[in-house]
RNA sequence: GGUCUCGUAGUAUAACGGUUAGUACAUCGGGUUUUCAUCCCGACAACGCGGGUUCGACUCCCGCCGAGAUCACCA
């Protein structure tokens, strides 16, 4: 049997940490299996429509590396793959609801369904719309909502992740199948899409775990086989224990792009973030994710999202490029994340301060803080000089004679290159009898006069004999 | 309140009913000629509680407690 999946967000705005997963465990498990993906569009709502949505959603799954198979796009023999231009198709089904007798057409006016809700709730007895069902339903027509009719009953399925469950009758009632506009409701619309559409694992966030009985009963009042069910349990915001939402500052997917995110990194660290297979492998590439995940392995209980692991997963896969890819590969992902005064510089010169600097970056776009003294001059700053941790027990006289000590062994380098510097260095470390720390600590401050920078001979020869000299003479006439 | 779900270190997680309860991030210490980082070594730190079943329970059962989800003409 084919594997049929879909991933189904309503256009109201970004995607974010938050519900990502449940289009890329729904991706891994079409791959893994030479099934499908269907992307569809979920746009009944057309008070929380927002322009543009679409395309964000779009533009996020080609970012993380997904592709689907069927939908807005790539087309599909299954379209239209916008609900909104699927509405003769959710009529056709609900008038079939109708004739079994198993819909209706319900007149009464939402301030008096109010009532009834208001009545429940000052009794403490739960509220249930068939206790209220009107004596003589009109016949269905546009602008009066249909709702389906519930026949209260024991529903037990089986859910994928969350296990067995069984509810009892009080949890079936009458809902909205159609509203009075017209458009189906996502309860009704769904389930009417996903057997069109021959979808055959419905993964969806837990909060739809308790309407599946409502949904179970539309099955079978409709006659149709229902698809696997796996309920994906919440990601929880960093702080407290409630599902991470967009009110809780969850930043859209994409704006992790712009903070310097490799989608590598993004989608190893989301994918396992409730999931696991078993062994101790921590990165994971799209290829290796496709292969090793599974249904069974997802977690039940919900989990945290925890950025400082995904920095980390990121400075890993940043390294991992490199290793593997080379510099330019790691060098392409960088474009657009260079400091200002950057922005003259050839690329080869880009790529040798990419190249000393990369195992310290989180993000690409630490980049613009690390990097700026390799493209313009830095200010002279004496203070952080004469403060440092190790050169503060220095005089001011000594520092400048150190560096003048140092320029003159450093002009009389031949070749200006990392090996030579090196031994360079060491030489003038014998010959000043100065610890690394301190002789050290004032060339790499004089030239950078940044927190913290490469290893001294590799700074120095991607800033080139004229330049490392040119700033050391600038420091010791300042001092 | 009804219904359903969940419960291993701060976080993410591993563990046929038998282990000194493993791993990673974070934190703290140490090492690699300065700094920051990488890398390496080390430390801290967990089975929510109470009953059963069993020779033996993190694991199975029950109760409690705690947390979450849901009860819309939103999805």
């Amino acid at each position: 049997m084919e594997i049929i999946t879909r991933f189904a967000p309503s256009p109201t705005g970004y995607i974010h940490i938050g519900n990502v997963r449940s289009a890329i465990y729904p991706y891994l498990l079409a791959r893994q299996n030479n099934g499908k993906l269907i992307l569809r569009i979920e746009d009944t709502d057309r008070a929380r429509y927002v322009e543009g949505a679409t395309e964000l959603i779009e533009d996020t799954l080609k970012w993380l590396g997904i592709d689907w198979d069927e939908g807005p796009i790539v087309g599909g023999p299954n379209g239209p793959y916008f609900q909104s231009e699927r509405k003769d198709i959710y009529h056709t089904w609900a008038r079939k609801l109708i004739e079994s007798g198993r819909a209706y057409a319900d007149p009464t006016s939402p301030e008096k369904i109010d009532e009834y809700r208001k009545e429940c709730n000052d009794k403490k007895i739960p509220f249930l719309y068939r206790n209220y069902r009107p004596e003589n339903p009109p016949e269905w027509q546009p602008g009066i909502p249909l709702r389906f009719k519930a026949e209260p009953k024991e529903y037990s399925w089986h859910d994928e992740v969350m296990g067995d469950i069984q509810t009892g009758p009080e949890v079936l009632d009458d809902i909205i199948l159609i509203k009075k506009d017209g458009y189906p409701t996502y309860n009704f619309a769904h389930i009417v899409d996903d057997y069109e559409m021959g979808v055959t694992h419905l993964m969806r966030g837990v909060e739809y775990l308790s309407s599946t009985p409502n949904y179970l009963a539309i099955y079978e009042a409709l006659n149709l086989d229902r698809p696997k069910i796996i309920s994906l349990p919440h990601i929880l915001a960093p702080n407290g224990n409630k599902k991470l939402g967009k009110r809780d500052g969850a930043k859209s997917v994409t704006e992790y792009r712009e903070d310097g995110i490799l989608p590598e990194a993004m989608l190893n660290y989301l994918a396992c973030l409730g999931w696991n297979d078993g062994t101790e492998q921590e990165i994971y590439t799209k290829e290796e994710l496709i292969k090793s995940f599974s249904i069974e392995r997802i977690q039940n209980s919900g989990a945290r999202y925890d950025e400082t692991k995904l920095l980390w997963m990121n400075g890993q896969w940043i390294r991992r490029i490199f290793d593997e890819q080379g510099i330019d590969a790691l060098y392409e992902r960088t474009l657009g994340f260079w400091p200002e005064n950057a922005k003259d510089a050839t690329d080869e010169y880009k790529k040798k301060v990419l190249s000393i600097i990369y195992d310290r970056l989180k993000t690409l776009s630490d980049l613009r803080e690390m990097t700026a003294y390799f493209f313009s001059d830095p200010k002279i700053d004496i203070d952080m000089l004469v403060n440092n941790k190790f050169l503060k027990k220095l005089a001011e006289s000594e520092l400048e004679s150190l560096l003048k000590t140092s320029i003159s062994k450093l002009s009389n380098l031949k070749t200006w290159d990392a090996d030579n510097l090196q031994s360079t260095l060491n030489e003038l470390l014998k010959s000043t009898g100065k610890k690394p720390a301190e002789l050290f600590s004032l060339i790499r401050i004089a030239v950078s006069f940044a927190p913290f920078s490469p290893a001294l001979h590799l700074t120095l020869d991607v800033l080139g004999r004229e330049v490392s000299l040119a700033r050391l003479n600038a420091v010791a006439s300042a001092i």
